[in-house]
DNA sequence: ATGAGGTGTATGGTCTGACCATACCCTGAT
DNA sequence: ATCAGGGTATGGTCAGACCATACACCTCAT
């Protein structure tokens, strides 16, 4: 049996989906989903603020005879996903999350190489996988590149996003390190990266990053 | 007195910022992080669950005599920012955010002017703006039309990311619609971003995208 | 001394039942 | 017709309990 805070989440999302709820509807109160789901309250209680961390429900105290959360977002595919992901749970293929990489990182070698700014972390990770010990090691420091390279933008947000997919990104680099038995490919890539940063070349940059990103995932 | 809950999300981020803890290790166990704050054991669970959507830590069953929560994420102001993202609490800038947003939406405009997709949806926004009765639905129509051209990359990973910006992005539409008396131009926007992705023309559809949201918030 | 295997124990996950302050609804008095 | 006030269901919080699990430790045979 699946644990019960997914199951919770499961059905509020069916729900959302097949009953067709807008935006601003009211979902059941919570001891009212409680008995509907056979779960405790604590439960419902957990699920929901999963939910509304996520920004997809919201709630207030008394509202009264009448229920429960509002939607505070649009259903669809897409919200059903946001939850799949920040949950660990998965609904995007690998092809998405390389794509939405390839668009951050695209953008960020833009900024960075206007700014020319972020090479000494850059170049710290690049050191760090070189003398990495193990595949752990070596996998951490090139997190620690492409973070590097994106805090190098001086958006706060768009780092936070890749920093949401971490999880998803990490499994497909260790992947990408298994595969490639040879990781001298990576660093150079790399390099190429840093130098164009440093080189104010943006141009240079954007093609370095989806040289190294083709390269390290191929189709 | 703050609630309970958000008391003990803020004292766990401030000690993940002031405790130098790094990713992997482990947090007090349920029963002592609710003890050491004077909360009910259920609070915790919640603000641990909050973390735990946004992929801040990860709890396992077991785990012997030893404590809770494991890090999965680096601390630092991404992490904190994105939590407060996700929470409404709102760490970012405006810059960041639209920074963000024009950044996804450029992005789009090339995949969707490449895949001639997505045109339809967008006509039915611009309509649906052109007919708006109040500035709400005028808003309403603005989020769709913007939602569309990201769905219509074909990434339902970045149309979801746009659909967490949300909050944050609807608030700020709002203070733009106020600010311009006339809205005449906001739809002209629009109808050039559309032209470009039907005629396929990738650079006209980027610089129409910059214009526009360059025009709807100004620096 | 060393390894395998069993046991103890604290953990996260869940449930029950209760109390509080709040916000809505409805009634009744004006 | 309007307004004041109580009734009531709500979300937020708490206390205490039980379960299955996974680690740490100890025992015992080798």
């Amino acid at each position: 049996m699946a644990k019960a805070f997914e199951q919770v989440l499961a059905r509020i999302e069916e729900a959302i989906a097949t009953e067709g709820l807008k935006v601003g509807d009211r979902l059941p109160g919570e001891r009212q989903l409680a008995e509907q789901l056979s779960v405790s309250r604590a439960s419902v209680r957990e699920a929901l603020r999963a939910l509304s961390t996520l920004g997809v429900v919201s709630s207030q105290v008394g509202r009264g005879p009448d229920a429960g959360a509002v939607l505070t977002s649009r259903p669809g595919a897409a919200l059903a996903g946001l939850v799949r992901l920040n949950l660990g749970l998965d609904a995007f293929s690998m092809r998405e999350v390389i794509g939405a990489r390839l668009m951050i990182e695209q953008w960020a070698a833009v900024q960075a190489a206007h700014l020319k700014s972020g090479t000494a972390e850059m170049a710290r990770a690049i050191d760090a996988m070189d003398r990495a010990a193990g595949p752990e090691e070596f996998v951490a420091g090139d997190i620690a590149f492409h973070l590097a390279l994106v805090a190098a933008a001086g958006n706060r947000l768009t780092t936070a996003v890749l920093e949401a997919l971490r999880a998803s990104v990490h499994r497909y680099a260790i992947a990408a390190v298994v595969r490639l038995g040879d990781t001298s490919g990576l660093q150079e890539g790399h390099r190429l990266i840093l130098r164009a940063v440093e080189d104010g070349d943006a141009g240079g940059a954007v093609t370095a990053v989806t040289a190294h990103l083709a390269y390290a995932y191929p189709e």
